[in-house]
DNA sequence: TCTGGGGTCCTGATGCTT
DNA sequence: TCTGAAGCATCAGGACCC
C-alpha cells in the first residue's frame, strides 16, 4: 500500500459537506445546536431536505416524508429551508476548495470534486492536505464541518468521502481501490438505485466485489449499458476528469398540488406560474430555450410528460406559458394530478445585451408584467384565482398570497 | 413512511429524410 | 412514382443523483 500520491496516477477529492442545510441553520442560531432538526417546507405534503445528525438516531434522514420525520421525532424542531444562506454559505466553501485547486467541479450545493494530480510538493501527503482542506472550511465558514474522501478516480473518492461521516477523512490509495470497494454492497454503486440494486440482487450480486468478478458481456447482456458502466466501477475504474464548468441543459420549475386536481384551469393557472419563473431564470443565465416540456404527475405518482420544439428560442414567459397550453391539450382529458412542471430544453446563449435584465426591450418587459391579477381573473375567471389563492395561502400563511404576480425582477 | 424539486442520462418507439 | 432500408431527430417514459 502507498499512500505517496507520487506514485498515484491521478489524485480526486470529494468534499461533502455535512447535513449542510441543518448545519447552517445550527450555525446561525445558536438555539438549535446539539438538538434535533429537519430543514423541510412546512407544506403537508413536504419531505425533510435534511436532518441533523442529532435527529438521524430517530430513524429520520433526507426525502423522508415530514409528516412521517415527525412522528419518528416528535421532539425535532422543524425549520423552513432558507435557499439563498444556504447558496451564499456554498459560495465561500468553493471558494475555500478553488484555493486548493483549480479544477474544482461543484455537484450541489454542498459537495464538489477536486482534482489534486500533482499537488503533493506543494501540499504534502493526502492526509495532510486532507487534514488543510477540512480545518480551511471550518475558518472560513465559522464552524462548519466536511467530510472528504480522496483516491485516484471519481466514484472512489466519492464512496470513501461517505465511508466516515461526519467530519471525516479516508484515503483510499488506488492500488487498494479495488480490495476496498469489494465488501460494500451493490446499492453503493453510482448509478446502482433500488431499481437495478434489486435487480443485481436477483441475478446473485450481493457486494461490489460480486460484479467485479462476474463476466462484463453476461453483466451487460442482463443489464444493458448500465450494466456495463457498473462493471467498470466496481473495478475501480472510471477515467473520468473532473470537469470545473457544465453548461445547462434544461431549466425547469414544478410544485406539488397541495390538493389533487383534474381542471385544465388550475393546471393552466400553475403553468402561467411556472413560465414566469423559468423564463426569469432563463433571462438571468442568459439563455434561450428551443424546447418546452410539460409534465404532470398523476394522483398514482405515475409521470407524465409532452415537449414540443419552438419556432424561434425564447426567453419569454408568454412564449413558453402559450406553448405549454398547446401541450396540456395535447394531453387529451387530464387525470387527476398532484404537480404541475414546466421545463426549458435546448438551450443557447441569448444575443449579446438581451440577456441583461436592464437591457431588456421595454415591449419584452411589458410582456411579462402584464400579468395582473385583472389579467389572471380574465384569463382563469374570479375563482380559480380564489382557489390558487387559497391554496398558496396554505402554505405560505401570514404572507401575501400574490405578491408572484410583481414578482418579474431578476433576482 | 408515502413519497419534493432541481436536474442528467438512457432507452425504445415513432416519424422524417435521403 | 412508389417502395424499402438506413440514419437521424424527436418524443415519452424510466431511473438515477443530490
Amino acid at each position: 500500500m502507498s499512500t505517496t500520491p507520487a506514485r498515484w496516477p491521478r489524485t480526486i477529492v470529494h468534499a461533502d459537506m455535512d447535513a449542510f442545510y441543518a448545519a447552517v441553520e445550527q450555525l446561525d442560531d445558536p438555539s438549535l445546536r446539539g438538538k434535533p432538526i429537519l430543514v423541510g417546507p412546512p407544506s403537508p405534503r413536504g419531505v425533510v431536505l435534511t436532518a441533523s445528525y442529532e435527529a438521524r438516531p430517530y430513524g429520520v434522514g433526507s426525502a423522508m416524508p415530514m409528516v412521517e420525520a415527525r412522528r419518528r421525532c416528535p421532539v425535532a424542531i422543524v425549520v423552513p429551508p432558507r435557499f439563498e444562506r444556504y447558496q451564499a454559505m456554498s459560495r465561500i466553501v468553493m471558494k475555500v476548495f478553488r484555493e486548493f485547486s483549480p479544477a474544482v467541479e461543484a455537484l450541489s450545493l454542498d459537495e464538489a470534486f477536486l482534482d489534486m494530480t500533482g499537488s503533493e510538493k506543494l501540499l504534502g501527503s493526502p492526509e495532510h492536505f486532507g487534514r488543510r482542506l477540512k480545518d480551511a472550511v471550518r475558518d472560513a465558514t465559522g464552524g462548519l464541518t466536511v467530510s472528504v474522501g480522496i483516491s485516484g478516480t471519481k466514484f472512489v473518492a466519492k464512496v470513501a468521502s461517505g465511508h466516515v461521516k461526519p467530519d471525516g477523512l479516508t484515503i483510499v490509495p488506488p492500488d487498494d481501490a479495488r480490495a476496498w470497494l469489494a465488501p460494500q454492497a451493490v446499492s453503493r454503486l453510482w448509478g446502482a438505485g433500488p431499481k437495478t440494486a434489486a435487480r443485481l440482487e436477483a441475478l446473485g450480486f450481493a457486494t461490489i466485489g460480486d460484479v467485479a468478478a462476474a463476466d462484463r458481456d453476461a453483466l451487460t447482456k442482463a443489464l444493458g449499458t448500465i450494466g456495463e458502466r457498473l462493471h467498470a466501477l466496481a473495478r475501480a475504474e472510471d477515467p473520468r476528469e473532473v470537469t470545473p464548468s457544465r453548461a445547462a441543459k434544461s431549466i425547469g420549475s414544478e410544485i406539488t398540488l397541495d390538493e389533487d386536481t383534474r381542471s385544465r384551469e388550475v393546471i393552466a393557472f400553475h403553468l402561467r406560474r411556472e413560465a414566469d419563473k423559468v423564463a426569469r431564470r432563463l433571462r438571468k443565465a442568459g439563455l434561450r430555450a428551443r424546447g418546452v416540456r410539460v409534465k404532470l404527475k398523476r394522483h398514482d405518482f405515475a409521470l407524465l410528460t409532452r415537449q414540443r420544439t419552438l419556432g424561434d428560442p425564447t426567453d419569454v414567459a408568454d412564449d413558453l406559458y402559450r406553448a405549454a397550453l398547446a401541450l396540456l391539450d395535447a394531453f387529451g382529458t387530464l387525470p387527476l394530478v398532484r404537480l404541475v412542471g414546466l421545463a426549458a430544453f435546448d438551450l443557447e446563449p441569448a444575443e449579446a445585451g438581451e440577456s441583461q435584465p436592464h437591457l431588456l426591450e421595454p415591449r419584452k418587459r411589458t410582456r411579462d408584467l402584464e400579468i395582473t391579477l385583472d389579467k389572471l381573473v380574465e384569463r382563469f375567471g374570479e375563482n380559480v384565482v380564489k382557489r390558487a389563492s387559497a391554496l398558496r395561502e396554505t402554505r405560505s400563511p401570514g404572507g401575501p398570497n400574490l405578491d408572484f404576480l410583481r414578482d418579474d425582477r431578476d433576482d
